[in-house]
DNA sequence: TCTCACATCCAAAGCGATTTGGGAAGATAG
DNA sequence: CTATCTTCCCAAATCGCTTTGGATGTGAGA
């Protein structure tokens, strides 16, 4: 059932079906409604393709998603932001549309999708430092959100984040607090930008102390469970063990957990661990009770946010770019205790 | 840059444009080799909209994800299979149309979606028996293909599915043969197909050696950690506690571990754990040396063959559905061990 | 020389919507 | 009673591509 179709059927021709459908001023509120109603009977949906060559616009909002041919991993937070964004875009009449590309040439996959035409807007992911993709976006004329910051980036651009300095600089200071002074810190791959915030927020809780973390207690890499295990392992096993973690990712913080476990400690009593926590939908920091003393943020409802962001540039380009900074809020669960006295 | 254009820059038509840079043969091969240079130096794409409304096809594919309002789950493997998927679908010219549905109203989704002609086929996930989209999608005529099978289908329909049975057929041998009697089964939620196929493997096994496989030491739920922890200490605690667990997810086996080790036992000595693995990339089961012993699968694999799956169907409507079933691997890890004597 | 096949190209009609620029009828004003 | 406005509708152009149905020119065969 088409539109031709339709308003045939309704004796009527197609330019008035449709300025009834869209509400359109200028047609009998009637006839309105019986073209309403058999539509609604018909099930007659436009043809989106149709629609958007009309109108120009893709009704759809796309994601670039980077695959790493080398090391094949599918960043689990991609899953949550993309579900949180998808939820806004269908609200609003949008498609989610993925792109999956070698992270080599993500750069031209973008003009591709310009000039195609298939999405009104991306999203982009996994932001750096001096990212290019900014400068590329706006030559080419695609609207953006980023989800994250990119420090290097001189001009104005959209962005929802975290407060990434202040959650671990909080989560930092919580421990410190405690008393604890050999901190370790099992940071993601720092040539994200996130992850650069977390350590300078890390390192700013010690300096604000005037207490100096240790290069020897520090790591950097993709927050799997086994990272977490295996760094957690060397560092309670070095000549000057950690009392404490400060962990990127409930992920890794599990693997941490089974190296305490594993040596026969007790987390939360003779090894204290705050982690970062995506509240990622299935993987609850425990039921009720949480498990770990997190500072917990939804990427989620980041993607919610980022997607309302996306839509409304669309609709309104020439606003001044929207941000949204989120803060953490930092739980306290049975994870942390204070320092235990030495001996 | 259009099609016009570019044809207005050579001095040809639309017409001879667009077959030459579609492979047409009444096309001179000196002309097609002008236009492809053209077209790559003035970066010329045709847009992807127009191309499929002209052509009746969308080049795109598409996934319902059901986000279920009340629990805010969205399911970790979905990441891996549509990366996956995707692969395929970018390498044969396919968009990734994700449809972020409220799970009771799916199949109007279904309804919308072909309506609308944004996709020309689809993925089904998280299949249960007697699934009624398989109905509808016949009937509205668009191609599909499952991830997983419906037990109660009658009829033929493509899928790409697991040995589920057989996968948990073996695992669970693999400690009856190691002397274990009494095996927990942490399935996943029964509602789905693949878990009762799970359980009827689990099954299988002990009528095989004529062991009764107990009530109480069987749960079925969503996968998470805490659900692992708090399921494998119950029956740990319990009257007859279980000296194995055959366990449906990497994630909630983490779980498992955690409860063995809370208990002061150790895991693939005084416990034994097999857990499904379906390899998802941010979960490596261990780095080299596999830490649990798992039935191992990759769900990102399964998404690319769905993907190819789907795109023969797509292309060539009129042969017999497709069906691939996957043999999991049984992987040997350190997580188990002959059942230790009693006293 | 004429015919026919073949190679090569193009004009125009689509795909299914939106949107521009009227046009007819009825209401209002003068 | 005529002129002007509204109100309500429609025909046709448009978006950017593909595809049908010729048109033209060339060389081979008779």
């Amino acid at each position: 059932m088409n539109l031709k179709q339709l308003s045939d059927m309704l004796g009527l021709s197609p330019t008035t079906v449709s300025r009834a459908l869209n509400g359109y001023p200028e047609v009998n509120e009637d006839t309105r409604e019986r073209v309403r109603l058999a539509a609604q009977r018909y099930d007659y949906k436009p043809h989106a393709r149709a629609q958007s060559l009309a109108t120009g616009r893709a009704f759809a909002i796309g994601h670039v998603i980077p695959i790493s041919t080398h090391q094949f991993v599918v960043n689990p937070i991609f899953g949550d932001f993309i579900a949180g964004a998808g939820e806004t875009y269908a609200a609003n009449g949008y498609e989610t549309v993925l792109s999956m590309v070698a992270d080599d040439d993500e750069l031209s996959a973008y003009r591709q999708i310009k000039a195609r035409g298939s999405v009104d807007g991306v999203v982009i992911h996994g932001v750096k430092s001096n990212d290019p993709r900014f400068d590329l976006l706006r030559e080419i004329g695609l609207p953006f959100v980023a989800h994250g910051r990119s420090s290097g980036e001189t001009e104005p651009y959209a962005w929802v984040d975290v407060n990434n300095q202040g959650a671990f600089e909080r989560a930092t200071s919580f421990l410190l607090d405690l008393g604890h002074r050999k901190i370790g810190l099992l940071n993601g791959p720092e040539s994200m930008d996130f992850a650069l915030r977390r350590r300078s927020g890390f390192e700013a809780a010690h300096a604000a102390r005037e207490v100096a973390p240790l290069a020897s207690l520090m790591a950097s890499q993709e927050m799997t469970e086994t990272y977490g295990y295996r760094e957690a392992s060397r560092m309670l096993a070095s000549d000057s063990p950690p009392t404490a973690f400060v962990v990127s990712s409930l992920i890794s913080a599990l693997g941490v957990r089974r190296a305490i476990e594993r040596l026969g400690l007790r987390m939360g009593q003779d090894v204290s661990v705050v982690t970062y926590d995506d509240a990622l939908s299935y993987l609850p920091n425990g039921d009720d009770v949480p498990v770990f003393t997190a500072t917990r943020s939804s990427v989620r409802e980041a993607g919610r946010i980022a997607g309302q962001i996306l839509i409304d540039m669309i609709n309104n380009p020439s606003t001044t770019p929207k941000t949204r900074l989120l803060e953490a809020e930092l739980v306290v669960g049975q994870s942390t205790g204070p320092c235990p006295t030495l001996g």
